[in-house]
DNA sequence: CGATTTTGACCTGCGC
DNA sequence: GCGCAGGTCAAAATCG
């Protein structure tokens, strides 16, 4: 059985004072027919530290905009998650966004998934796809701190073989720099939503060890739907309409 | 002509 | 404090 670890650079914590407080979340996303995923596998990459990737194993569109939409809709459940945390320890208005941190300070969150062999429950049959398998994303655990508070939005990555660096996720994107990081080849590229109001950012670079992959991190969460819904293609316009 | 990309400057954290 | 590395800004260039 194949199994998939997303990572979830998740709230934080607190330097001086947190105790680690076990969690469950989960949540399954339908998985497309004839995409596996391969064992977990770790990303090594050195920008990377401390972060799993998730990999799909089939170079199809489908297994880009897959991944994609998984990493995303669990950025958009961990965050619900989050709030719900939030509420439920009167955090109040406590909360406040950084946008620079000493990464290796901050305790990570950690959000493991294992497939499950899963026929669809009929009835949902606007999609063509069958969707026989799920993804579990379940068992997150995450610090809390006490006192002040501070979170850092959730940030994914994962890595996908494919010969576009800037997989479709159905959202727009402006670039805003692009950097060359110290050994390696590539450049990394950095792209905010365009949608107002809306701060999510996206880092997309090429692993070094291998060009072939790109690596995508994806910072906050959407506070809307994907604005270019009309343009998508039929099956992307599927999945991220299943998702959403 | 508005939107997006390009690209060097600027800023900030971190290690020495 | 200094310099490096990574992230962001923003003016100019380019795109559609």
């Amino acid at each position: 059985m194949s199994t998939t670890n997303i990572v979830n650079h998740h709230s934080l914590f607190d330097q001086e004072q947190d105790h680690e407080i076990p969690m469950q979340m989960g949540f399954n996303i339908p998985f497309p027919p004839n995409m596996t995923l391969p064992p977990l596998d770790n990303c090594h990459h050195q920008s990377l530290k401390g972060i799993s990737a998730i990999t799909p194993s089939s170079l199809s569109p489908e297994a880009a905009n897959f991944a994609e939409t998984l990493l995303a809709t669990a950025v958009q459940k961990t965050r619900e998650f989050d709030d719900h945390l939030t509420s439920s320890f009167g955090g109040g208005g406590q909360l406040l966004s950084l946008n620079r941190s000493k990464v290796n300070s901050w305790a990570w969150g950690e959000v493991t998934g294992s497939l499950i062999g899963k026929r669809s429950s009929g009835g949902d049959d606007q999609h063509h796809h069958h969707h026989n398998q799920q993804l579990g994303v379940s068992a997150i655990k995450m610090k809390k701190m006490k006192g002040r508070r501070k979170v850092r939005e959730p940030r994914f990555c994962f890595k996908t073989m494919s010969d576009v660096d800037v997989l479709d996720d159905g959202y727009k994107w402006r670039k805003y720099g692009q950097k060359v990081v110290k050994n390696t080849q590539h450049p990394r590229s950095y792209y905010r939503c365009t949608q107002d109001n809306c701060r999510v950012k996206k880092r997309v670079e090429r692993l070094a060890e291998d060009p072939r992959m790109v690596i995508t991190t994806y910072e906050g969460r959407h506070a809307h739907s994907p604005s270019n819904e009309l343009e998508e293609s039929q099956t992307q316009s599927e999945l991220t309409n299943f998702f959403w």
